[in-house]
DNA sequence: CATAATTTTTAGGCTTGCCTAAAAATATTT
DNA sequence: AAATATTTTTAGGCAAGCCTAAAAATTATG
């Protein structure tokens, strides 16, 4: 029930539960591998030992996906990582784009009272730098309800941005520089069919185009027609 | 030159560098042993291998001392230690019994950035919840140069407790219990030949004996005669 | 629907960091 | 200084977590 977990399990945990997360499919083992930077075999190898431990399910050929056991610990992991992003950013002076590999190590570092107290002291913050919501400490994540792509938005709706996927350094660097952040207005103008690449204006700011593969990175929430 | 070292490497640099602190003796395998809570066994295997690494110096059976390079590394691992308590007494409310633990952990974590940071943001702390210097940027620790243990003080002494030994977590809840703090004044009063324990009042609250053992764990300056 | 392509698993190996037991070196006693 | 005790090293082993290469299962395709 309460064994210790080393931090290679703790980050199998993690990137199943993310690559799971709103699908309802399981997890196949390489995508894992992918996430994970390893080799199938090797995934194998650590899903056996993970379904052992009662942390997933799983059975061969058919992917893998998380026991209630397993994603309590999963979240609280993942409470962890953003906790810490967040102490980055807010106490720390780091950009957003730095705190990723940090938080890495520190998620593992184990210690509720720790936490919890850093909790507090951030004064509860129910997101994270990227945008991304932190769960409590019974594991309670408050997903926007309302959150859609940016590569799902319709021409001339105004939105504004509310997250970015915080796994690619090179992005969070790319809008430092365009100067799009969390709370940025963006004005939908077109959508070019051939590329699926979106053009916007940033309110106050300047036209862009955006990729496919950007504006699906980033979440906006619906504001009004233009 | 910059070479990442694991977690145990690092932890063999550091105690190396804490039984060898003040002396000039060469530490044995024997006492390193025991400070890692391994067998004498293991202890030979890695001092070949940080000594492959030029970390330490290492003669078969004659023991082992650090390189200028691992003393390097052990400093700013203790630079480390010491300003995650420091954040964790001043900032999260922790106790100083309860540091420790959660500090071995943290000391580990790589980002050059994250430490100074943390020291900034602590205030360029010069001496941890313990009394104990903390390194800087450089390396540099200022020790305290009128320190001695109490139980080495003269009897009729006022002193003042500047530090206490972080590694027996008994000791400190004991101290806790006993209200005796950084900066708690004590009159020696006596000093009992059988078994060197002595008799001090903590100035403005009672009257104690503390035996040897406990003594040699607090250090003190020294203020005036009485 | 059979064959090809892909995915996943198995089998065997490697490194790290620890262990035990036995051997070797050093230190201590008498 | 010889005998004994202690310390340290060597030799061989083990678990974790990764790897490569080959085999097996599944999925896609002509």
């Amino acid at each position: 029930m309460n064994e210790i977990l080393s931090h290679s399990e703790e980050n199998y945990l993690k990137e199943i539960f993310h690559l799971s997360e709103g699908t309802n499919q399981k997890v196949s083992t390489n995508a894992l591998a992918e996430r994970l930077n390893a080799k199938a075999s090797s995934i194998t190898d650590m899903l056996k030992k993970l379904a052992e431990k009662k942390l997933v399910s799983y059975i061969k050929y058919k992917g893998c996906e998380l026991t209630d056991e397993g994603e309590k610990i999963a979240v609280q992991i993942i409470r962890k990582h953003r906790l810490w992003e967040t102490f980055l950013v807010n106490k720390i002076e780091f950009g957003w784009e730095e705190v990723h590999d940090v938080a890495e190590q520190l998620e593992h570092i184990q210690s509720i009272k720790l936490i919890d107290g850093l909790d507090k002291f951030l004064g509860y913050p129910k997101f994270d730098p990227h945008g991304d919501p932190i769960p409590d400490k019974e594991g309670k994540i408050s997903y926007r309800k309302s959150k859609i792509q940016l590569s799902e938005t319709v021409i001339n709706s105004l939105v504004e941005v509310v997250s970015v996927n915080e796994d690619s350094l090179s992005l969070l660097k790319y809008l430092d520089e365009i100067e799009l952040n969390l709370g940025t207005e963006l004005k939908i103008l077109e959508r070019y069919t051939f590329d699926e690449s979106i053009k916007v204006k940033i309110v106050g700011g300047q036209e862009l185009n955006l990729s496919k593969k950007v504006a699906e990175n980033i979440g906006v929430r619906f504001i009004s027609e233009i």
